[in-house]
DNA sequence: TCCGTTATATCGGTTGCCGATACAAATGTA
DNA sequence: TACATTTGTATCGGCAACCGATATAACGGA
């Protein structure tokens, strides 16, 4: 437990981002690069160490498996992990904008 | 080497916006806390810690020592680090309330 | 005098990302 | 048909970073 560090990586926010419209793992890869004009790749080591982690925190959760595709998507706490995180990401670009022009 | 994960951690981030006005270690607690409306609250560990990486990186540097105070102060290098991760977190910022109000 | 604040520093534990590796089905191409 | 690339999921070891705890000590106010 710490003081007050809700902050998500990169790696996790692109996840739920993407998990917004129900998405299986390598769509999740491919969605994540097209956003960030590629400069995001998430790894597989990453990803589906993430989407293990997710579930145990009930963030995001699997719908079942089509074939090789296993579909996850956003639960509704999960949602509120995400509008949490976009005011945090607001903050900080903020007081940087603030900061650096003095 | 990764692919492009130039993301600073949330601590990193407030300890350059801070030392853009030179300032010593307790001052970038105070001014941190501060910013982020008391939500966040560096642990010593972890600012001393990023205190001497961050000099390692050459995005800091000392400028002397008054009393017990060590100052300061970002380098023209950590600011163009400072510049870069305001435009990442304004693409976070952007994905973000695009999908979300899908 | 005593206590809270200011001030710097180290240590061990935990978490999380990464690259590498593995395996295999599906698709495209020569 | 044969081969290469893409799609797809998964695990492993290593490394970086943050955290809380701990240590030490000067300073100021009640």
């Amino acid at each position: 437990m710490n003081n007050a560090n809700n902050a998500l990586t990169e790696a996790v926010y692109y996840i739920l981002l993407s998990l917004i419209e129900p998405k299986h793992g390598y769509g999740i890869m491919q969605q994540t690069a097209s956003l960030s004009g590629g400069r995001l790749r998430l790894s597989a080591g990453t990803l589906y160490g993430a989407l293990v982690s997710l579930q145990e925190k009930g963030w995001i959760e699997p719908l079942g498996e089509e074939g090789r595709k296993k579909e996850y998507r956003l639960t509704d706490n999960g949602r509120s992990v995400l509008i949490a995180e976009v005011e945090r990401l607001e903050e900080l670009v903020k007081n940087g904008k603030e900061l650096l022009n003095h």
